[in-house]
DNA sequence: CGGAAACCGTTAGTCACCCGAACGACCTTG
DNA sequence: CAAGGTCGTTCGGGTGACTAACGGTTTCCG
């Protein structure tokens, strides 16, 4: 007999909500990820589109304090975006330290992919929850939010 | 005038949950990660001594399944653990493709200690939020969880 | 019996996301 | 003007998760 060690995983671990929470992020994050992968993006990009939509042509350094993404990644990031066409990095001519980004319409086109894809994903993710259940944990997670970015510095600093 | 394109996040994101959840798990993850750090430890050496500590000497196999660490991963955090002499691994002579993990008494101590770590960083975690809010955090979470894992693989495959 | 199939441990990568250090070019302020 | 901050960029590190490959071992089955 091949010791029936068959996988449980450990009690105490389950009762932990940092654990929970982690391990229900990380599920939530494979089907993003998953998801965003078939349409050839990752979560920076989605992410970056999306700030780039909601506040307009701005500087990369802008683009990650508020996407919340390291300068240096931001870099990296939109030079994949500006490959493919979906956002257009040109001098910004009061300011030539600057590079502004604009999304282009085949861009914006990409960023509504994404979205469809993020929502059908909500779903996905939320799937066992109702309605009520679901807006209770999206409050009980923003309170968590707002606690932990007022005590940190979130990305200014 | 320069530009004063103050950090804002954007509002979209902070209404998806997947995003509110990743980012969640983030300052958790960032709270239990810095906690070990201090006493010299990482999340993998947790998970596994606590797993050790429940189901008693094992394989590494059966540890990384239980654990939910990928087995290349174990391989080098049973390296750490072994090192520091939390740990011990000895050969089955049952089985001589199976090393066989026993948690030493100095483990047991390093496992204790952690365990205090954690259940400071719970608090911490969870500060805003009343007792009876924090159940239902965790219940949420624990039935998204669980869905999830029925549904996917999840370490065996 | 003997070989195929499954399993164990290990090494050596990849990837996404997060972060810090450094540096040159460029404003901006005192 | 000089000092100091900002912007873009490159390089590199860390964690957690995961894949690929391989040798050694055990189990299963024809």
């Amino acid at each position: 007999m091949r010791t029936p060690t068959g996988d449980s995983p450990p009690e105490r671990l389950t009762r932990l909500p940092s654990w929970l929470l982690t391990q229900t992020a990380r599920h939530a994050h494979r089907l993003v990820s998953d998801g965003f992968a078939d349409i050839g993006s990752r979560g920076y990009h989605y992410r970056l589109l999306l700030t780039l939509d909601e506040v307009g042509p701005t500087s990369q350094a802008d683009l990650g304090r508020r996407s919340g993404i390291h300068l240096s990644d931001v870099v990296a990031a939109i030079n994949d975006l500006a490959a493919r066409q979906f956002v257009e990095r040109s001098p910004d001519p009061a300011d030539r330290r600057r590079n502004v980004i604009t999304l282009t319409p085949t861009g914006r086109r990409q960023l509504r992919r994404l979205e469809q894809r993020v929502d059908q994903i909500q779903d996905d993710l939320l799937a066992p929850l109702d309605p009520a259940e679901r807006d209770q944990l999206t409050r009980l997670l923003s309170r968590l939010l707002d606690h932990h970015e007022r005590s940190d510095p979130p990305t200014d600093a």
